[in-house]
DNA sequence: GTCTATAACGTGATAGAC
DNA sequence: GTCTATCACGTTATAGAC
């Protein structure tokens, strides 16, 4: 605490401020598409600066996608894994978490599935939780169910693609389902709360459906 | 019939590789990251046809958007205003209408989806069925069906995001899915061929929910 | 119609003054 | 640390020979 910094720009540093606009254009148009001159424009400052911080535009995506993806993770690995959880409790969980984040950061889903379409592989690489998630305490709750007669499906990626689906793809089409409903931001948003509640009660529908 | 033609190339003209080669590559990096060469060099030519049979990049591309469109819209439209089918016909249609055409086409969902995110607008605009959708018998035959108490989820928005979203994750979340399953292309289509025939189960499923 | 060579331009990155 | 000016390079597009 004590006194402030006798500098220029005390709290938020240009550095946070470059990186807050490289996450805003990076999320908006994609690696390809941004261009750095955007970014600086955006941050309300000039392009030399971009590359005096982050040495280039690649290593600035570098850190960004990094932490997009840390986002996705670090919701996902801990619920999958926890095995006091009951499987109706794990849907609830991860459909609140993704939600909630998605409402705060749209554009994320749409930019990690598109980055991981050019960058694939090296992407992937960097997921470690994509390779575990079939040895989860869920998978093996799922199998549990599926043996005790409680679902009728017995394959879990088709469970895991109906609940990812009913999450993320309001999302991807975000701004066609806008137009179709006529819909503004504010009443976007509240359809997506009201998902929160509801797709933990389709999603048990499904398990049972025959 | 009668005699072919004495040109060099007979039955592929130059101009139909270069759509299929600007296809292939738009659908799969973007607009953006998609360079003329790519597409040249995929289509096993110069890069100076390109411009020849198309101007530019630009207009190529506004080709190869448009019909990636309509075959979005050609299913659709049709199955959605079709007074004559029931509901449950009208899902069974569009999950299998759909799937076929993302197993033919996997890159189309991400595509269109992520350039929709960048023109925004101008696509959206090329899309007339979008502002009908909420006029559609399906809608009228949605919104008799809950009045009749036979379905618990009032808004049709949420059941279309529920459908779509089913229907068309597995493709945007491709590369993902295949890594957390351990998927080749054969076992990855398997799942989605099997997906025609649940879909419609679970979508009823989620339909009397509550 | 198809090619090679090159022009015209946009973008990422750096030099150097302040 | 921050700016302006500029370089270096890749990409789109075109000119012109064949």
């Amino acid at each position: 605490m004590a006194a402030k910094k006798n500098k220029q720009t005390p709290d938020f540093n240009t550095e946070q401020k470059i990186k807050a606009a490289a996450r805003l254009v990076f999320h908006k148009k994609g690696f390809a598409a941004a261009r750095t001159r955007d970014i600086a424009e955006e941050a309300g400052m000039n392009l030399a600066l971009l590359n005096y911080y982050f040495r280039s535009k690649e290593k600035l995506f570098q850190l960004i996608m990094f932490e997009a993806i840390a986002g996705f993770m670090q919701n996902m690995g801990a619920v999958f894994n926890d095995e006091n959880t009951s499987l109706e409790k794990k849907v609830e969980l991860i459909a609140e978490k993704y939600i909630d984040l998605f409402i705060m950061e749209p554009e994320l889903p749409l930019f990690v599935m598109s980055e991981i379409r050019s960058h694939g592989a090296e992407i992937l690489e960097k997921l470690p939780t994509v390779n575990t998630i079939m040895q989860s305490a869920f998978i093996k709750q799922y199998q549990k169910a599926v043996k005790e007669g409680k679902i009728t499906e017995p394959k879990p990626l088709h469970f895991i693609m109906n609940l990812m689906g009913m999450i993320v793809f309001p999302f991807i089409g975000g701004p066609m389902l806008r137009k179709v409903g006529k819909l503004n931001d504010r009443q976007f948003n509240k359809l997506m709360q009201e998902r929160k509640k509801l797709i933990p009660i389709w999603v048990k529908a499904v398990l049972k459906a025959k």
